[in-house]
DNA sequence: ATCAATTAGTTCGCAGTGCTAACTGTTAGG
DNA sequence: CCTAACAGTTAGCACTGCGAACTAATTGAT
């Protein structure tokens, strides 16, 4: 109000925040769901065509593999997903939804719709196509620099498991 | 390229992705400095017309207290900022930039103008301004839903203290 | 004036994520 | 056949968020 001090901050800073809000509020609108976190990976494997080894959705959601392990092995856990080895090459395990988690996903896509519709409000159809355009188009202009690897976390304050 | 998956991903994930990537590209361009982390504080400080106490930065940034006790002792470690008692309640403790800390600030603005310019490359003067609109009222929108609190992590690899 | 409640900041400890490094098992290539 | 590369795993460190308990200082109500 007084002074508007974060115009001067670093772009990036801006996006952290609002990624930080939309968390926030999705983890709140699911939290009567049985999952917490990691429902990207979820979505990767069930609009994807493709079996989805660790590898390829560590690539996707842009994760480090050893995170990627653990995030499985929470998934694993909480029996939304299962691990298949490949037959054709055994080194690779493709991640499957469950049951369990092939039922989750109607409830999951409602929430993000959901929260996406509040977190665009006030903005047409045609200013979203925009924006996501430009998005994108910021994404690959930084994807072309030389960058120092960063980290990125996102976790609910919620300490049961 | 075979598949656009993450058009699915929730919004926030984007955003994520896109701030990941900046702070990336930001942490390469001021590697040649002596700081790596935490600019944003130097920032607050340095724009604010007022006396920065360390509830104040972390409201402004969205961190939390305690968080904001280990920054802020790693940019006096560094000699960027110091800690002056307010003898009008000594309870609180201003954060103020040292020489060393306001000498830095030409350089840090000048990355962030870099970094923005090239991440902003292929928009327009006016697109860009729309895109800050709309970034603003996102953020409006969201911090209006309720929410659960969420922490995000920006860290350079580098190990070295 | 006194004492409880609040506030700014600190410290401790746990949970979660990124990363490096070292490791297993498997596959591919020379 | 044998080395190199690859998918995945494990261990361990660094860092951040957060709850909780704490100190010192201030405010507020009686």
């Amino acid at each position: 109000m007084s002074d508007n001090i974060c115009e001067f901050l670093p772009f990036g800073r801006s996006l952290a925040l609002l990624a930080k809000s939309y968390f926030g509020a999705m983890a709140k609108r699911i939290e009567h769901l049985e999952i917490e976190r990691y429902y990207s990976i979820l979505i990767i494997i069930d609009k994807s065509t493709i079996q989805c080894s660790q590898q390829y959705i560590a690539e996707k959601l842009k994760i480090d593999k050893v995170s990627m392990v653990r995030m499985i092995d929470y998934l694993i856990k909480k029996s939304f997903v299962q691990k298949v080895q490949n037959p054709d090459d055994r080194r690779e395990y493709f991640v499957a939804l469950t049951p369990k988690g092939s039922g989750l996903m109607p409830e999951l896509y409602a929430a993000i719709d959901e929260v996406n519709k509040s977190a665009l409000k006030g903005l047409t159809k045609e200013q979203q196509k925009v924006l996501f355009k430009n998005i994108s188009t910021i994404q690959h202009n930084l994807d072309s620099l030389p960058s120092e690897k960063i980290f990125i976390n996102y976790k609910k304050s919620n300490k049961k498991i």
